[in-house]
RNA sequence: GCCGAAGUGGUGAAAUUGGCAGACGCGCUGGACUCAAAAUCCAGUGGUAGCGAUACCGUGCGGGUUCAAGUCCCGCCUUCGGCACCA
């Protein structure tokens, strides 16, 4: 078979029959299949395209058999910082370096022969995009779900710059050396916290991986307790946010951020200049390393003390990289006889150590530091009371005395939305020294990003430079006013991306409320688990945002979702350009097609697992398509009927058809590709056994094949539709529908069992199905080998597991 | 460090969720066809011992629960994903 021949005339043939193109008249059978798209960051696609797009087409070929109006859409999320740091280094523009790569992705996807709807297209970085983009924006800031504060950014001195993280290497910047601090900004925000409970609540009723549910649990982070107000010294006073009140008594000192603004405010002269150093070293620590436990932790007195509100102790305050200002309220309190971080912190600085808890029986270890509940000592009032009581009342006697509340806390925190960068969608805002941030009207959407900037980094961002773009009238007062020089984060356009497919052409709004009504919740979502928590938990915020504005009725956007492994390279390690291990496609694809390397990736693969690369094994496809055209030549040339009656070796093949419908059925809706091909291959088999008999019932071996072929279509749709239209079927096999499963083939009279004695395997024998336990008895003594064995030893316990085995313990 | 996973033959991987470990392939060995090779077809293939029936061992390591553990529990080791400005 000419591979590169047929694949041409089917894709010819599928594009202009339009058979991949959703048609809304049927979209009460609609299924929404979403692959996440793809980044255009280069112009071939690599091998993990492949991976993701193509068993997920399969997927949705196998819907479509199934009955489904299928909707698979594609497009492209085209802002992003690789192609402006290209730009830095080539001078290409980025626009013309994306838009570039993106014709070349689209070519190459259309040659896999998956089929897309590229009616539907989206690329993020086109303005019929990124000006709904912007819409979003402007909705989510009339809701009061978008506003701004200071918040850290990496900060370059040398090439005055904000990096993002990926640019900081070993602390340093990956341009110039130079070590990176931390600096103040103020940026845009969106409240995300604002839903923390709904986003952990939901995730209970979705379809999702455990794992990933889990991880977006515990990022979401929920803790319930309480904030308590100290007063400082000065009398400014201060909340920490605890879990543990019951530990209030103990507390020994309390610990503000280094970049909390009491810690200036309250530091005392003689401590100052300690306490400078000691917030710019921390200026210049990543965060994960200030979170880290096993490092030492480190702090500084700053001259100054806090009244404990329960009872009156002066206690000092340190700042202390371990706390994090943008996490609860930037300040702790420090009880060491019951927190181990706080035990090691009060014993490097000579803290005292007071136990407030003890073991509630006499047998329990409470050797300090005691971290779990107890029963209450040395804190008049509630001595005797358990940790769990003493929770509650203590905060109770706070909230009478104005100096505490209940509270539930999140780890997560609000989105930080904007980034000094160029190649991303404008923040429709502007800055009026009369009327301060005003919303650009939307009737003024898109704010175009401008072709002709400056890349190269002096200090300001290319948009901050431009003064053509920044210049514009205040659209409240009309006086002379300065645009936001800010973009949004790449993921604010991916995090609404799947509402716009089904409506992608509307020009009037972002999407019609009605159509995706019907279209949303996405069926099924298939994308990389490194998206867990932020992509996906962002996509989920901007759901429930729009649903509470009115403009779409569904809470979740997407029902069921997917990871698909990674494919590594060779040698075991993530794919890199820098370690040389890159795999490309296209030589396959060259080689031997596309359907096989789709086929292959489906099948040397667990889909959720991934693994190294290897071509072991892509030769056996080929030889198991050939085998099956060879077959397909056979039957054609087939005599008449030589056989009318079902005997026992069409009663095997009948059962190796369904056994393989039943399962393969199954494993496609699992995501479990390589075992649905493996009975394939074995109907296969099969069928090659029954072609080797001298005397066969044409029409039950010929459908059979059919049944074969049909399974196989959505594996290799080219292949297929050749093989389908040889054996004289009409043009499409994907019109057809999929086989469904003869039940009463499955039924056997026999089953053969596995025979154990003291839980030790020692036989397997054929019984009859369906026998009670007396007569598997009787079964055994009369067996030849288990007889013998059994023989003047008395049963104690038979377990039968039916269908599968017997264990005679004696 | 924290959060989340994974570890099974020479090799890619299966195992109906506690019930015959290794389905289906690759590779290898032997055979058929061939002057020969390729292709194709047939048979075998976890390890050790044995001519053999068979016996013992075997799912990263060490314990445990159970009639029964790759699967559940406890403690380790290794590898991978994420950690909020890569997307």
């Amino acid at each position: 078979m000419d591979v590169k021949k047929i694949e041409k005339k089917w894709q010819t043939i599928w594009e202009k029959d339009k058979i991949a193109n959703f048609n809304p008249k049927n979209s009460d059978k609609k299924y929404y299949c979403l692959e996440m798209f793809s980044y255009p960051s280069g112009s071939k696609l690599h091998l993990g395209h492949w991976y993701n797009y193509g068993p997920t087409d399969s997927f949705v070929r196998y819907k479509k058999m199934k009955g489904f109006e299928v909707f698979q859409p594609m497009g492209f999320d085209a802002f992003g910082l690789p192609a402006e740091n290209y730009a830095i280094k080539t001078g290409i523009h980025p626009k013309d370096s994306t838009l570039q790569n993106i014709a070349n992705m689209e070519q190459t996807l259309r040659e896999m022969g998956a089929m897309f709807d590229w009616n539907s297209e989206i690329i993020t970085c086109n303005e019929d995009y990124y000006k709904w983009t912007q819409w979003l924006f402007l909705k989510l800031y009339e809701k009061g779900l978008a506003y701004r504060k200071e918040a850290p950014v990496n900060w370059c001195p040398d090439c005055k710059t904000v990096l993002a993280n990926e640019q900081v290497v070993n602390g340093e910047c990956e341009r110039c050396g130079a070590t990176v601090i931390k600096k103040d900004l103020t940026q845009w925000f969106f409240k995300i916290t604002e839903y923390a409970e709904e986003l952990l609540q939901g995730l209970d009723g979705l379809d999702w991986p455990e794992k990933t549910k889990l991880m977006q649990k515990n990022w979401i982070g929920k803790s319930t307790g309480g904030e308590i107000t100290f007063t400082a010294e000065s009398g400014d006073k201060f909340k920490v946010f605890t879990t543990r009140a019951d530990t209030l008594f103990g507390v020994s000192y309390v610990v503000l951020a280094p970049e909390h603004p009491l810690v200036a405010k309250l530091t005392s002269p003689e401590q100052k200049k300690a306490v400078d150093a000691y917030v710019f070293e921390t200026s210049k620590t990543k965060e994960i390393d200030r979170l880290s436990t096993a490092k030492e932790k480190t702090g500084v007195y700053i001259g100054h003390d806090a009244i404990n509100p329960i009872n009156g102790k002066k206690v000092p305050i340190f700042a202390a990289d371990y706390v994090l200002y943008s996490y609860g309220t930037g300040a702790v309190m420090g009880v060491p006889s019951h927190d181990e971080r706080d035990f090691a912190f009060a014993k490097k600085y000579g803290l005292p150590i007071q136990r407030v808890i003890k073991g509630s029986s006499p047998d329990v270890n409470d050797e300090l530091p005691f971290v779990n509940d107890g029963v209450l000592v040395n804190s008049p009032g509630f001595d005797g009371l358990t940790s769990e009581e003493a929770r509650k009342l203590i905060i109770n006697k706070l909230v009478s005395l104005g100096c505490g509340e209940h509270k539930t806390n999140y780890r997560l925190r609000d989105w930080l939305v904007s980034r000094q960068r160029y190649w991303g969608a404008p923040i429709p805002m502007i800055h009026c020294d009369k009327c301060g941030t005003v919303p650009v009207p939307y009737s003024d959407l898109p704010v175009k990003l401008p072709y002709d900037v400056e890349f190269k980094p002096d200090g300001k961002s290319p948009l901050a430079k431009h003064e053509g773009f920044m210049n514009v009238k205040c659209p409240v007062c009309g006086a002379p006013a300065r645009r936001d020089p800010d973009t949004l984060d790449t993921f604010v356009c991916s995090s609404w991306y799947f509402l716009r497919y089904p409506d992608s052409k509307n020009s009037k709004e972002p999407f019609n409320t009605e159509i995706i009504n019907k279209m949303l919740p996405v069926d099924k979502y298939v994308g990389g688990a490194e998206h867990a928590c932020m992509h996906l938990l962002y996509s989920r915020f901007v759901t429930k945002a729009l649903r509470d504005m009115g403009y779409l009725n569904f809470d979740e956007p997407f029902k069921s979702l997917i990871h698909q492994g990674t494919i590594l390279g060779p040698d075991g390690f993530k794919m890199s350009k820098s370690k040389g291990n890159v795999v490309a496609p296209d030589p396959y694809v060259n080689e031997y097609g596309s359907d096989v390397l789709r086929l292959y990736l489906m099948f040397g693969f667990s889909y959720v697992e991934g693994g190294p690369w290897s071509e072991d094994g892509i030769k056996a496809i080929v030889k198991f398509l050939d085998r099956i055209e060879r077959l397909a030549n056979k039957i054609v040339a087939l005599d008449k009927n030589k056989k009318e009656q079902i005997g026992k070796d069409e009663k095997d093949l009948l059962y190796a058809v369904n056994y393989a419908i039943k399962n393969v059925d199954r494993d496609m809706e699992n995501f479990s590709f390589n075992t649905a091909v493996a009975r394939l291959m074995e109907l296969l088999n099969n069928l090659t056994k029954y072609d080797g008999l001298e005397v066969k019932n044409t029409s039950v071996y010929k459908d059979s094949f059919s049944k074969l072929i049909l399974l196989l279509a959505p594996f290799a749709p080219h292949f297929s539709e050749e093989i389908w239209e040889m054996l004289g079927n009409k043009y499409s096999i994907f019109n057809k529908p999929y086989p469904v499963c003869d039940e009463s083939a499955l039924v056997r009279d026999e089953v053969e069992v596995a025979v154990q004695i003291n839980s030790k395997m020692k036989t397997k024998i054929v019984i009859a199905n369906g026998l009670n336990e007396e007569q598997i008895k009787e079964i055994l003594f009369a067996d030849e080998k288990i007889g013998k064995e059994l023989e003047g030893k008395q049963i104690k316990k038979l377990i039968i597991v039916p269908k599968r085995l017997i264990n005679v313990i004696v």
